[in-house]
DNA sequence: CGTGCATTAAACCTATCGGTTAAATAAATT
DNA sequence: AATTTATTTAACCGATAGGTTTAATGCACG
């Protein structure tokens, strides 16, 4: 308990980053986009309506919150997937767990009988 | 896939709003109370240090995104935690964890031989 | 070497956020 | 009935979000 306040300065930077980014659908979509593999910018931005502009600072809001990384290739911006700040996301709910287990067993099932 | 992109209006609102809400320390402090049991609004706010109308937006912030109902109780306000919305939350990470099995995996093992 | 392509930066706009203080509402107490 | 207590509403404020359009940058290629 009291582990949790000392460590809460930078871990809650972190997670309010973590979960400002994935409060958008478009930076949702782009991680599941992600999900197929390294994308150029251009790539990830095509499957939406909004400007390249837009799509640029979304994939910083995601690259600051350490959810992607970016290697330059020639003049192309290739982004692929860090999934280590998901894990804090996904530990801090499963920290709460334990106050919902029944409805998360019902989820376990649900997504252990699904289609991918 | 396709019932994804079916689904998503209505969902991705949900995830939206919940997101949002866990993006702010404050908002997760308050569910973190709150797994202890119903509180008031005042015992809400009494850990934080900004002023009991900041509490009561950040507690409408929660409850728009459904994490938490509101019985009325004389003139007090008493707040229980919803955790539906934590599972729309934890089974959109968990449809990754295909994608980041290896840390997944660390992370469970981490949490599961935690003190609590 | 100049032109095109991929991407970011800059300037700008409107809306929302997160906070404040002060007033309003509504129930409990005396 | 008057007053205290619990909470929300209103009005306001500066900062951030999320989008646009128009440069600017930087690499590639004929």
């Amino acid at each position: 308990m009291l582990n949790r306040m000392v460590e809460r300065q930078s871990d809650d930077l972190d997670l309010d980053a973590v979960f400002h980014a994935l409060a958008h659908p478009i930076r949702r979509a782009t991680l599941e986009e992600l999900a197929d593999g390294p994308k150029s910018v251009s790539e990830l931005a095509e499957p939406h309506e909004v400007s390249l502009a837009a799509v640029s600072k979304h994939l910083r809001v995601l690259e600051d919150a350490g959810l992607l990384d970016v290697e330059q290739d020639g003049r192309v911006r290739r982004c692929h997937l860090d999934s280590a700040p998901l894990s804090d996301a996904f530990g801090w709910l499963t920290r709460y767990r334990v106050f919902w287990e029944d409805r998360f067993d019902a989820l376990a099932d649900h997504l252990e009988n699904e289609d991918r």
